[in-house]
DNA sequence: TTTCTACTTGAAAACATTTTCACTTGTGAT
DNA sequence: ATCACAAGTGAAAATGTTTTCAAGTAGAAA
């Protein structure tokens, strides 16, 4: 039994495709005991539209392509759970373009994923170049493809909307919840390479420790385990540091370890915290102090964004801010 | 700036739309200066070819389903880069189905999967039952769509081929490694849930252990960290456990950090190894000793069977089982 | 009864490709 | 000179939908 065809349905139906088609797509526009038929006959042959005709006829694709760096990175796999619950409730497929992947230019696969006839981008990444956007905006014009970042902002332009945190605010109340508990040497741990929400984050944690005339001490290591124990090995030599800001969990852990190593005492010697509140957070021994963010809802909420702008609704803020929140474990006071 | 057509190219270049297709697709079957002209028009109008269009002519999508049970787990996510990577190769693209959402029943999905004309699926799931198992057959055999299996196989049926590691072996090692340190109470620490990888990890346990002459003892765990905490208290007010072998390295770590407040050392009193090799069992202290899996080549070597099968290229071995290693660290001795 | 309107339906065009089949041309063998 | 064959090309059919337009029907209003 090869795939049953609107043909098919149509014949045992005893109606025209057109009906078929109407019961399917506006059913308030067939008779009920016609389209009651038709769906019947539907069922029973078990018959599904054929997504290339549906696409080339109607020119709509009702497919999304989700744009990601690295899908290892815990927070984009958890943030594409939010976006296919929310794509399944408005019918959406998912078309998954992983970057990363040295052999081809991003305006390649930007290219490759016009071709495929999606009807919007999600684009998700914890920074974004200036070409880059300059990029994705010629997209979003030439083409009319509606375009939404997530967990990321360009600043000073919200021609392309986007879904994120204020890590700015985030970075700086995790911080004065360090300088709350009195410490006075605090860290900000960053990453060597230069991200977005990284800075923001930095941003928060500037402001935060130049208001309380505290010394700003931001050291910027790789993402790597192994270097990262040598690198922090340092700090413990001649420092006297009694806090640190980690701009991810697994750095904060990874200091914390080194803390130990080094016979330095978590909280009470020095106080660490983290971003993102992780599964690995609440591993952590002790456990961690972090920022959560709510990446499943950064996903479900840039997908519900897009599905307007696809429907070309009107929507009222380009520029989302989801609420985070601060758990406190057992690595601060 | 809308969209040029094959109409178009083929006007432009004076040739018809047949030769404008087969300069594409077949740069064999027309003249080299032809194809050079029409190459030319092609470049100078920036046309692609309509996916749509080219799908539903074709019969082809150049394109595969992915389907993960969910995305967040740390395991899954990494394949999926090893799928991509190979996907780009051969030129798929992935649609990503998640099926943890519970409006849609598996079956559902899946039709949903044949309505978008894949040429081939990927099954990415540790465990999958005897109803989906025959479920897969059916969508293999009535609508000739390859399927694999990827981190799972089906016992005694190698219809539908499948790429895994050999987990029973793995687990039959990893106890071994604890036997030979002289632990003499050893425990697995598996899942409530039955996943069919868990119960291979399990008889390798069980060989292991009744091959020494040492009780075999199994405790089922939730997932959750919080009630973890206070199952694993129990077993220290009157158990004697020295060795653990855990299902997954979370567990492991979870495990670890009860034992740590229970006062028992890590790994003097009690060998602690997980399974998978994840980023975190290097961040545990101490660092995690485990089984590692290859999840980036699972995913990637999966995906090349596929598309083996898609071509309908002869593939020799039907149920692939990559090698696997152990990796000690600081939870053995 | 006639006319108007709303509702329901079907025929056919449109969507942009691939692919089959047939035709032409050129080349080498008989 | 004839034939066989291959290479290159184009016309047209096929793919499975949606959508427009026209037409038919039934009921309400005149």
């Amino acid at each position: 039994m090869s795939k049953a065809t609107i043909y098919d349905v149509a014949g045992a139906a005893r109606v025209s495709l057109a009906t078929v088609s109407r019961a399917i797509n506006n059913p308030e526009k067939v008779k009920p005991e016609t389209r009651a038929r038709v769906l019947k006959v539907i069922e029973e042959l078990g018959y599904k539209p054929n997504a290339f005709a549906k696409g080339l006829a109607s020119r709509k694709s009702t497919t999304v392509a989700v744009v990601v760096p690295d899908m290892s990175r815990a927070s984009i796999a958890e943030m594409m759970n939010g976006i296919a619950d929310i794509a399944r409730v408005y019918k959406y497929s998912i078309l998954l373009y992983i970057l990363e992947s040295e052999e081809a230019s991003e305006e390649d696969i930007l290219r490759e994923i016009i071709a495929a006839q999606v009807d919007g981008i999600l684009y998700l990444n914890d920074e974004i170049t200036e070409a880059q956007y300059a990029f994705l905006k010629t997209i979003k014009n030439t083409y009319q493809i509606p375009v939404v970042l997530t967990n990321t902002f360009y600043p000073e332009d919200d021609e392309i909307p986007s879904v994120s945190i204020d890590y700015e605010r985030a970075g700086y109340e995790i911080t004065k919840k360090l300088i709350e508990e009195g410490r006075q040497n605090i860290y900000m741990v960053s990453t060597v390479r230069k991200y977005m929400v990284n800075d923001l984050k930095e941003a928060g944690y500037l402001r935060a420790v130049n208001e309380a005339n505290l010394p700003a001490k931001v050291m910027r290591t790789s993402g790597r385990i192994s270097i990262n124990t040598e690198h922090f090995n340092e700090y413990f030599k001649d420092n006297k540091v009694d806090g640190v800001v980690a701009v991810r969990d697994s750095i904060a852990i990874s200091f914390m370890n080194v803390a130990f190593a080094n016979e330095v005492s978590v909280p009470n010697d020095i106080g660490v915290v983290g971003f993102q509140n992780t599964k690995y957070a609440r591993l952590s021994r002790p456990q961690l102090s972090c920022v959560d963010v709510p990446i499943y809802d950064l996903g479900a909420v840039g997908m519900r964004l897009l599905t307007k702008l696809m429907n070309k609704e009107e929507v009222d803020e380009r520029v989302v801010k989801l609420p985070h929140s601060i758990v406190l474990r057992k690595t601060t006071k």
